[in-house]
DNA sequence: GCAAACTATATTGTGCACAACTTAATTTCA
DNA sequence: TGAAATTAAGTTGTGCACAATATAGTTTGC
């Protein structure tokens, strides 16, 4: 019999849950910022840049087209997290740079990480080794995307 | 300087873009099915099982709830895939089956698991190393959800 | 036997994600 | 230089995903 159509043996479909759970993982955590998962992955670019970013470089560093990241940065902006403003020597893009309360926000946001690493239960090591494995996979896969 | 915070450093932004980048392997194929990859889902769990779900087994297999189920089954039994129907065993319940374009889909479906795995780039030994440890990590953060 | 607790599904509201399309600004090049 | 092509955002429509809530059917316990 073909077992190529059972769910369980699907690596996709572990993928699937895997992306689900993660994403209840960090909702708590993320709630105490106020903050969804897509929104903590916008701050951490915003963070890690002191520059404004154009929501073009946002848009290909996360891989999100402007039908996601429009609405996206406008509740953002709403929540005083971030400001928007066409760019005087482009006036086709749109700068965002965070607020007040978007770079403070920062200090709450600095032990998420270590937090979740803890929360998976994978070793210094083995968190390399499958960095680099779902790396190599991603590098074969948008190839042919 | 920390560098926690650097999106690049992050598993769960690898898992996230993963997760997008192989939607969009499956999304021709599955076109051509006139499936979601959701609605994949769905498919393949009715057709290993003989017999009709109901939709809390269903959800159960996909961890999905019925916000989720409810308007997605709906959708799949306007497109003639699937038929919903009260269990008159349990009112509570409502029982899914499949249709028979629904069932006839699975010839075509058949092909999908391998052309995927083809895409992937991977050897057998990769995939089944990858399911084993993407295993252990959803085992891991599940206790914690 | 019947009220309280439980169970299965549906509904509502919010927030992505993306394809297809629109608008406006900039660049290219004949 | 001015029309055509390109680029950046925004808009619209569809489809998940889920929390919170509502509803109806079933089971439990006194």
């Amino acid at each position: 019999m073909n077992e190529s159509l059972h769910i369980e043996n699907q690596l996709c479909f572990r993928l699937y849950q895997l992306n689900k759970s993660i994403t209840k993982l960090y909702a708590p955590l993320l709630k105490e910022a106020g903050l969804t998962y897509p929104q903590y992955l916008v701050m951490l670019i915003l963070w890690q840049n002191d520059q404004a970013q154009t929501i073009k470089e946002i848009g290909d560093i996360l891989e999100l087209n402007s039908g996601t990241l429009s609405p996206l940065l406008k509740r953002m902006e709403k929540l005083d997290l971030l400001k928007r403003a066409r760019n005087c020597e482009d006036e086709r893009s749109v700068l965002v740079t965070l607020t007040a309360h978007g770079k403070e926000l920062k200090l709450k946001a600095k032990f998420i990480p270590a937090k979740l690493f803890m929360l998976t239960g994978l070793s210094k090591d083995e968190l390399i080794h499958l960095k680099h494995d779902l790396d190599s996979l991603i590098d074969n896969i948008q190839q042919h995307v």
